[in-house]
DNA sequence: CAGATGAATCGATCCATGTCAATATGTGAT
DNA sequence: ATCACATATTGACATGGATCGATTCATCTG
């Protein structure tokens, strides 16, 4: 133990879990998909009804994949009549982007 | 399929799976304080020998760690005689920072 | 070369998760 | 009330991954 200095960290445990669970949330490809697709609706809002063809998965795997985000503070989601639409909570995304921006690299 | 119009996304299959790749690597509580711990090093060079202890998990256990993270392009590495060495690749951070800047929020 | 030490690999275990088919729930229309 | 349709939940299955102990590999030192 005496080949460098003791190195502190500013990220501990209990910060590293609730970061590393939003990111879990992100790292997926459909879940990163239907990120993607929602976003790029013309307001904002999207009906889960168009979501399932586009992504090539089942139903249930969407509706499961959309609680996902919704839980993890990615998605809000609102019942209009029997649909259900989705937008992208962007200032949680921002969060993310933000929480990476560890080891003295610039935020840009 | 009457309840709103067609959405085209951005991301197609295989940029998501690339991209949920990365973040796969970012989204583990002992990856993400390697990072952390590493980053915050005076030269941003860490070796390995001081990175089992304040992590709290076996060395096979970190050094499988260290070794996803430098296959996803996070970390580099350095031997010296012995010893390992890791810095931060803050260039794919940035990447990965840059690429949740979807659905035209501002990439701030 | 032999011994010591740091790091990687192997094998095993346990738990989390992505996926779908089937079913249930909820909501509007007839 | 009944039917149709959109979404959620359940159960099952397969895969992946986090972890550790034991071992192997690599490198330096005497």
């Amino acid at each position: 133990m005496d080949c460098c200095p003791p190195l502190h960290g500013s990220l501990d445990e209990d910060d590293a879990v609730e970061l590393a669970s939003v990111l879990k949330a992100l790292a997926d490809p459909a879940r990163l998909r239907l990120l993607s697709i929602i976003g790029a609706a013309d307001d904002g809002w999207a009906c889960a009804c168009d979501l399932h063809e586009p992504l090539g998965r089942s139903q249930p795997t969407v509706s499961h994949h959309l609680s996902t985000l919704v839980k993890a503070g990615l998605l809000e989601r609102e019942q209009r009549g029997k649909w259900a639409w989705f937008r992208v909570r962007s200032e949680r995304l921002a969060e993310v982007r933000s929480a990476l921006a560890i080891q003295g690299a610039p935020v840009s």
